[in-house]
Parts: structure tokens; C-alpha cells; sequence
DNA sequence: AACCCTCTGTTACGATATTCACAATTCCCA
DNA sequence: TGGGAATTGTGAATATCGTAACAGAGGGTT
């Protein structure tokens, strides 16, 4: 397999299933694939194929998808639309996910206007900072709003998710503040590994961290 | 341990080595948690400590180190300064890394106007885009060049890295000629998992991909 | 209908990764 | 200087993860 367990990723939320945390991991990259091969007028798959297309061998896809059913037909394959459907579900992305953006600098401004979120049902339906400078600003179509206001707006606009783009010294308060308020996912952009509590899933998007560990394998070649 | 292996990542280089690549993955975070220690002053550090901060064991810590040397004193812990320095040799950062960048849209100039590389010696010396709506355009202080100037740019300007902010459709494509052209690490942000030969370090940075696995954990909270 | 080819689901095995546990070393202080 | 407390480095034990292999089911073909 070409993605091995990144060490900059996660928390493992309740034990009541017992499914590793490598495979949920793993699952996005499979809805990616049958979705380009859905595009591609692709009805059936077999697990050879999609291992092809992803690097793994496909031992390690049909196992992973048994840890949630049995999806397909022996000497066939898997039924695209079918399997993309299971696996939707399982992941929960049939509904439309609410996040918050806490930090409306450079950064903060490129992850409202990122495209990709969208079409993957992702939206950013608030954006907060603490500086006075940004407070009333609009940024796409997001009227900054104060840190007091995060609390109201997580509940009314049923915010599930807080996307963390400050810098680097604030994020741990910001991340504590967004849990206090009943935020449990939390897509962190800022340059630390911040604590968060039992059953708060963190994930962190940290470009050098990815390249300080790329340059071990570049520096002597 | 709250960094499991993230499924999106990297990509074995020779085996030359025999140091797992979870380990080197981990390494940067140490090197980020020491500095971070030693600008609040700390001289000394123990296992213990380190652990504490980066959510993992003692244990962990100690066995990752110990694939590289031995770096502490017994009944005392970590000389920071010293650990710094050889983790920092031993990721290959004590050079500077200049990188190019493919695709000038908005993600490509997001991540040109990143402030965060620099500091950690990471710079990016051209970006290039395949449209003429963007060549000879400046983004930050770097001048839009057409993809045709690639292979004379990355030997001029000694470029080893190539950063990917293309469509995804397109990422494919570049990516084979940044590798035909020489390089051999590649920051992918294209939502896409691109096949690379052997020897070709990978990492992708796809924040979408990090929001599909967690909302597993979020769906029914 | 009989045969053959394909491919899944799963169990058994092997490889990798993490944790445990402890001997050995160092420091500090009395 | 001696003794206790702290902490490393590491082999052994455990846990996790990946791969191989195969029985059994589907589907196509003649």
C-alpha cells in the first residue's frame, strides 16, 4: 500500500465499533476511485482493478470493505453505483456537512474560497476572528463575526465541524473554546499538534510537516 | 498514540534504510515540539515530557530515536539543543530546499503567499502554469512561466522539489513530467492519488479527503 | 446442463508496529 | 563519597496490520 499511517492525523473517537482506524482512513480514497471510474461509464469494478488504480494489492481492499459488509459478487466484482452508495453511507457524507472557519488571515481567506469543499458536501456557513480588523469584513460571502458569536452560531446554523486557520500560538485556545462549545471534528491548519479530549476528532492539514519528512528520503540521492 | 498512519501519504524510497517510515514521519513533529520547548526555555527534556506534549508514549519516543543513534542521558533526559541539531541532520534540514510550483490558480497562489515554508527553509523559486491566461503574470515575486521552461528552470535554479496545484484532471500529467525532469519529491495538493515510480516521494495534502474520514466518527454523535 | 473461468469473503499466516519491563547509567544531595 | 531517584536504550512480549491462499459462488459458453 502506498499510504502508510501518517503521524500527524486523528483520534479515536468510541470503541463501540471495532473497525481500525487505518481502514475509516482509507475508505475516502476508495469513494474517490469509484467515483472517477463511475465518470469513466464503469458499472463494475473487481478489486484487482481498483488496487491497481490506487497502489494496493487487492487482498487489503476486500478486506478492508469486509469490515462492513459483503458488497460483492464473487467471479463479478462490485457494482460501482452500489458499493459508492454503501460506502457514503458508512462514512456519512449523504448528508450536508456545517463547519465554522475560525481565522480569516491569508490562510483562512484561501480555505473559504477553496472550491473543493462544496461539491463534496462540505460547507463553510461561518467565519470568525478576534482581531478588530477583520470583525465585519466579508470574506467571499461570510461576514466576519466576533469570537463572542461563535457559540450562538455553532447552535443556530448547526455548525459540526470547526476548520482552525490561526496562528499558531492561538490555536490551542481556539481549539479548546470550539470544544467547549460542543464541536466534536475539527480540520486544523495551524502549525501544531494541539490536545484535544477523548472523542474529538482532529485532523491536521500541515504542508511542512509532509515535506520535513520527504527531505529525509531527498537528501541523499 | 494519536497519529495513526494516514492513508494519503508517501511512498518508500531505496531500502537502504531500515528505518520504518512511521518513524520518519514522526520525526518533524519531534523536531516542532523541541523547538517549541526551546523557546520556553527548556535546556532538558525526558521522554516522558516530550510524550506529553505530542500525545504519545515515552516508550514510542525512545524506540523511534533509537533507530538513529543515542541521543540521551540516563537519569536525565535530552539535551534539547543537541536532539534538535542531530534530528534535524538526520531529516536533511539544515539545508535550504527550493521548490518549484505547477498551477498558479487560486490554490497555487494560496500556497505561493504561504508564509510558513520560508522560516522552515523551504522556497519556492518559479511557478509555472500551462495557461497563457496566467504566463509572464507575477504571483508574489515570482514571474508565471510556461511549462516548456520546466526542464531548464529545475537544473538552473536547482529545484528538487515540485509542489502540484493543478486541476485534478491535470495532476497526472505534471507529475510525470516533474519526474521526467528529475525531481523526486512531490507536494500534491490535487485531490487525486497520482501513480509515481519507486524512489519518488509522494505526499499529498487534500484537506477534503481528512473531512471524509472524520465525519465516519461524527455521523451518528 | 456441465464446465470453466473469475472473483469474492475469510481464515490463517507472516510482517510491522507498539508497548512493556528492566539492567545500566547518570545526577543530585546528604 | 555513597545511595536514592530518575531516565535511557533495548530485547522480549504483545498488539495491530497486511498478504496469501483457498473454498465457494456467479456467470458465461457451448
Amino acid at each position: 500500500m502506498s499510504f502508510p499511517t501518517a503521524p500527524t492525523e486523528s483520534r479515536r473517537h468510541t470503541d463501540s465499533v471495532d473497525v481500525p482506524e487505518v481502514v475509516v482512513l482509507r475508505l475516502p480514497l476508495y469513494v474517490r476511485a469509484l467515483t472517477q471510474l463511475q465518470r469513466e461509464g464503469a458499472e463494475v469494478v473487481s478489486s484487482h482493478q481498483l488496487g491497481g488504480r490506487l497502489q494496493m494489492t487487492p487482498a487489503q481492499i476486500r478486506k478492508d470493505l469486509s469490515y462492513f459488509g459483503r458488497f460483492g459478487k464473487q467471479g463479478r466484482g462490485y457494482n460501482i453505483e452500489f458499493l459508492l452508495d454503501e460506502l457514503r453511507d458508512i462514512l456519512g457524507l449523504t448528508r450536508e456537512w456545517r463547519a465554522c472557519l475560525i481565522g480569516v488571515g491569508r490562510l483562512g481567506r484561501a480555505i473559504i474560497n477553496y472550491t473543493g469543499f462544496a461539491p463534496e458536501g462540505f460547507s463553510i456557513v461561518a467565519a470568525f476572528d478576534s482581531s478588530q480588523r477583520h470583525i465585519g469584513t466579508m470574506v467571499g460571502d461570510l461576514k466576519v463575526r466576533p469570537m463572542e458569536d461563535l457559540s450562538q452560531a455553532i447552535s443556530e446554523q448547526r455548525v459540526s465541524i470547526g476548520i482552525v486557520a490561526v496562528p499558531a500560538v492561538q490555536a490551542q485556545n481556539v481549539i479548546d473554546t470550539l470544544v467547549e462549545n460542543g464541536i466534536h471534528g475539527i480540520l486544523n491548519y495551524a502549525p501544531v499538534a494541539p490536545h484535544v479530549p477523548l472523542g474529538i476528532v482532529m485532523r491536521n492539514i500541515d504542508p511542512v510537516i509532509s515535506l520535513q519528512s520527504m527531505t529525509f528520503y531527498l537528501k541523499d540521492a
